[in-house]
DNA sequence: ACCCCAATAGACCGATTGGTCCAATATCAG
DNA sequence: CTGATATTGGACCAATCGGTCTATTGGGGT
């Protein structure tokens, strides 16, 4: 129905902003691929570009934490949701042809230097660092302990996947957790 | 002799493509910025954007390779100097007006799909890893610990950055050491 | 039947995109 | 000096950019 239209926009703008960036896609080539007529998407959308910028990351953040919440539904600890967290990410990351980035900063850090658009990106990454810290929380963390390590999961995450990005390989984020938790840094 | 236009177009490029990405930044802006024609541009690059992409990208890969080297040289311990890398990053990033992302990737990573691009970048992270690790070894880590804490030290940076980015502020990237290795670094 | 309005359809717009081309100038060697 | 080469200056181009505008369609309420 109404949503019908809006949110095949929404998905496609998000694939592809995902892919190339902001500004490197092109209106023309979001209505090539869902075949949706310009009128249309300025009906949805008034203020065009940005406004389905803005709903597209939103769209990707909500999904983003839903992947969250499942990989620490079945956790036993902490960093055992981290695990999952991670590795889901990377079959993400794998079936999307090596080389989608994270939705949020590449379509809103990328995108004009707008307050509406810093708004938003910080909102996310709030959400983010809230939703695995109330996990964190559930599974034992003090809370300020919980945050701690929720922020450092996420500014992990981000960096692994430029790093996968950049190698073409989802190993980074694989590799990750064992890094994090694992061993080898000097933890007396 | 190195051309000061050159170098002048190089700098400024990586100045505007840190800031807005590959495609946020027009051949017409950087030639304002820079006061150089068109015709300057296209001798000295004469695949246009591509090749003055690539040439900022490696000159500022070239810069981070320095500014890694200058943070580990007085460092008594890995631990050490990569908290002094960090906070030599976030120093940048506050003077750049709290926006500046990571050449490479900005630059790279947002740009066309293409194969010079991939292997740019690749390359790049590959040097400040090995850099890193280098002095991990001369520090007294063995050889493939060294490597291993390299490239979470970097991961961890590229993604702080982001979130710097995100938050406007370079707090993130100084919060980093503390969390990567916890309270027992004993280090300004 | 009717209206009403959300939604679609796409022609059209000025501005800007990256890029080409050639004439003019500076810089050098002999 | 002369001639060759390296570099600059900028007019010009087709293609694409994001966006506006009007005409038409389609389906639900009365």
């Amino acid at each position: 129905m109404e949503t019908s239209t809006r949110h095949k926009l929404i998905e496609t703008a998000d694939m592809l902003f995902r892919k190339k960036g902001y500004h490197g896609v092109g209106i023309a080539e979001i209505l090539k691929v869902t075949g949706v007529p310009k009128g249309s998407l300025y009906h949805h959308f008034p203020n065009g570009k940005q406004d389905l910028a803005i709903a597209s990351a939103e769209w990707a953040t909500k999904g983003m934490i839903r992947i969250i919440d499942d990989a620490f539904e079945t956790a036993s600890s902490f960093e055992d949701g981290a695990t999952t967290l991670c590795h889901k990410l990377a079959k993400f990351f794998d079936m999307s042809g090596n080389w989608d980035g994270c939705p949020v900063s590449n379509t809103l850090l990328d995108g004009p230097e707008n307050q509406v658009f810093r708004d938003t990106v910080t909102q996310a990454f709030e959400m983010w660092v809230e939703t695995a810290s109330a996990h964190g929380t559930r599974l034992g963390y003090p809370s300020p302990q919980a945050r701690d390590a929720s922020e450092l999961l996420l500014i992990a995450i981000q960096g692994a996947w430029s790093m996968a990005r950049a190698r073409q390989s989802s190993e980074e984020l694989r590799k990750l957790p064992q890094r994090l938790y694992g061993g080898h840094t000097a933890n007396p």
